[in-house]
DNA sequence: ACAGTACCTTAACATTGGATTAACACAAAC
DNA sequence: GTTTGTGTTAATCCAATGTTAAGGTACTGT
């Protein structure tokens, strides 16, 4: 088993499920804390710093929800990583868990296998952000800004719109590495892709036409590469 | 787009809705097998052994269910996904299937999309795992890097086309190994072949021509190897 | 609230480079 | 000399990508 040093904090009011997820989690080599309610969850949040948080919507003293919105407030805690728990998926748009800030949900019944995949996508979708901390990227006459969201290329600021700029980034974050569209597709635009990959060909191209066609290269068949 | 040699059963007793997921998963380039009911699926997922199964969970003779839960009891079948087809009012049948061991559910009506980005994720997932782990293949002064897609030879980097790359990098996987024509085939252009074996000679004899003819030899009546 | 704009996405068409095949050349085995 | 297996080359075909334009949606500023 590989040691999994990822803290993950585990919000619910019902022992059972607390039990049931930290029982799985453990097993899995993730360091779990848990709370049993909204107010808890805050301050243990502020505590440890947990790289993901796991949390029922309905509790008592505090709610999920408005126990999220506190989180994403504090700047020490916004960039936390919050993924509900509720009873049916139509629940949760409903409730308006994305407007208070959450950034994913699982439907309950929990089934470990789904909770556990699920957790792997973020932990490493974050981990390779993280791996890129310094908020800028350097090459010869690139420099990939994204604490300002700009590029500076031979020495000339260029403004990107967004995905072209993420796009771009997460390519920068491994020059070489040669990325399949579909893992384009679930690092840019995330877990639910509702887009055909057809639409990274467009983008690559004007952030080529803006980049005089440097930078990104085409592995047919495989994808595209920095 | 890459040839996806994933195998999915697909397990509903409605022929429309059969056909349509056929249609769209093989589009996409699944390998994509059928039953009619619960027993049927039992048994060809014994034989067949798919990646994953979709599943509803109404059918005659043997329900979802109960074949979930017969799939999950077999050590052989056991690690199949399986995802279950449910339509929106059965919330009853969403709950006693992660009883049963299913892993995740898609409610109906089916969504091309959404399915599609489903298995996608899940698949990959499985299978990145693998992949990840000996990305570069060295020998005396031929690097093999599969990460970035790219062989570098005399301290010189060369650009592959995908097949000369794949059949170079699966060679090298077990240096001095024969491999015969079949298996080479089996291995790096996937289960459905359609091509003749005399490719596999075009292929090697470009990738001679950019490694000067070192490292693959042939041997007479047999096939190749590095 | 509205218009105006920028952006994202898609579909359609154009282009290209790789994969495949067939044909012929050559060498070894019999 | 014939047969069998492989080397080599060139032509063809097609899937993957490049490119463009149009529609729709989400912003922005007023």
């Amino acid at each position: 088993m590989i040691k999994n040093s990822s803290k993950i904090l585990v919000v619910d009011d019902e022992q059972d499920i607390l039990e049931l997820i930290r029982h799985t989690l453990n097993k899995e080599g993730y360091e779990v804390h848990i709370a049993i309610n909204g107010q808890q969850a805050v301050e243990k949040a502020k505590k440890i710093l947990p790289d993901l948080i796991l949390m029922d919507v309905m509790m008592p003293i505090l709610d999920g929800m408005e126990a999220c919105r506190q989180l994403k407030e504090d700047s020490e805690t916004k960039e936390i990583f919050i993924i509900f728990l509720t009873a049916r998926s139509e629940e949760f748009a409903e409730l308006a868990g994305f407007e208070a800030g959450a950034d994913d949900y699982i439907s309950k019944p929990i089934r470990s296998r789904v909770l556990l995949s699920r957790i792997r996508a973020i932990l490493r979708r974050n981990s390779t952000a993280q791996e890129t901390k310094n908020p800028r990227i350097e090459f010869q006459d690139l420099i990939i800004d994204r604490e300002r969201f700009v590029v500076e290329f031979k020495n000339q600021l260029i403004q990107f719109p967004r995905k072209e700029f993420e796009l771009l980034a997460f390519l920068a974050t491994k020059p070489g590495r040669v990325f399949s569209r579909d893992e384009i597709l679930e690092n840019v635009w995330g877990n639910e892709v509702l887009v055909v990959d057809r639409t990274i060909d467009v983008h690559v191209r004007k952030i080529r036409e803006k980049l005089a066609d440097h930078y990104i290269q085409t592995v047919k068949g495989v994808g595209y590469k920095f």
